[in-house]
DNA sequence: GGAACCAACTGCCTTAAATA
DNA sequence: TATTTAAGGCAGTTGGTTCC
């Protein structure tokens, strides 16, 4: 650890120990004949990659005391180009579900999207406009296990349908989860996602709405809008900043590993003590999904944080 | 209303230093 | 000498703001 005074979102040692192989191993395959040596501790590096994707502040408003901001951004496009990112992302996803007493791999799978406006960088070919919220944007099409733990992500522009991004995802799972066998859905997919996850030995279901009154989270289907929850906690996400989608995708990993490495080691973060637990009164929930843009049983809510149903 | 300027992010290029 | 890392500079892009 430096000798800066810590911050926030910081890697405790417990928490860098979880991810500290990854890039030990990352580091050995670097080195070799002519490899100078790195100035720089790549445990600070991680904790200037968590200290922007938190605060959300640009690159360039890194505080003195962590690595130049160039270097740091260095690391971060290269760890998400050479698949490092994904790799610290899966390790604890891993680690999170054993430590919740469930198998590595899930059998079963939540899927939604949500609409994020993009920042003045983004270039036009890779945001769109939502069409039914009326948002220019980025659109995050997210599959889940039952804890709400993301198994893969896809960035697309906002004009692209929830059913073409939910093939992609599906595609992705079938790839990397072949244990995935049930999805649910909500019903703002079409039939082609159906018959697109038969063919993929995937059986989507579509979570009915309760006739109840008032404000209830949907059965099964209230985990991942909590996943989006957390992820608009982490300020760099509240907006999508990177100019590139693939970088808007190493975000959301980071969000979750920063997430899961507090779970796993005991230090306050923004999951609920009990996981599988759906919200409700007197249940610590992040701002976002506490607000009206949880999933309503009721007919007619409307959604500030823009997501897609 | 339009031009000029500014802010923010990122990619690309370059240079210097370190190492086997 | 070749390779890798660190870091600086600059250009491109987009949206916002200011000024005329």
């Amino acid at each position: 650890m430096s000798a800066r005074r810590p911050y926030r979102s910081d890697a405790s040692d417990a928490r860098w120990a979880l991810i500290e192989p990854v890039f030990a191993a990352w580091r050995a395959s670097r080195t070799g004949p002519g490899t100078a040596a790195r100035v720089h501790d790549l445990r600070e590096i991680v904790n200037a990659i968590l200290y922007v994707n938190r605060t959300g502040i640009p690159w360039e408003y890194l505080p003195h005391d962590f690595p130049p901001h160039k270097t740091v951004y260095d690391y971060y496009a290269k760890w998400e180009a050479d698949g490092t990112t994904q790799q610290v992302h899966d390790l604890l996803r891993d680690k999170t579900r054993r430590a919740h007493g469930r198998r590595a791999e899930p059998t079963a799978a939540v899927i939604d999207a949500q609409s994020v406006k993009t920042s003045a960088n983004v270039a036009e070919i890779s945001e769109g406009i939502d069409a039914g919220k009326k948002i220019k944007g980025r659109k995050r099409h997210l599959i889940t296990d039952t804890l709400g733990l993301v198994l893969a992500v896809v960035i697309t522009a906002a004009n692209v349908q929830d059913t073409t991004g939910g093939k992609l995802l599906l595609n992705d799972v079938a790839a990397n989860h072949p244990s995935v066998s049930k999805v649910w859905a909500d019903g703002g997919y079409q039939n082609s996602i159906f018959n697109h996850g038969a063919l993929l030995g995937i059986d989507l279901e579509v979570v009915q709405r309760p006739r109840a009154k008032g404000l209830e989270p949907l059965p099964k289907r209230w985990v991942i809008e909590r996943t989006f929850g957390w992820l608009m906690q982490h300020r760099r996400l509240a907006r999508d900043y990177e100019a590139l989608p693939q970088r808007s995708r190493a975000m959301i990993h980071w969000a979750m590993a920063n997430e899961m490495s507090r779970e796993l080691t005991g230090d306050p973060g923004l999951f609920p003590a009990a996981l599988r637990k759906p919200p409700g009164p007197g249940t610590r929930q992040p701002s976002s999904i506490s607000r009206a843009d949880t999933v309503l049983s009721s007919s007619g809510a409307t959604s500030g944080m823009t997501r897609s149903v």
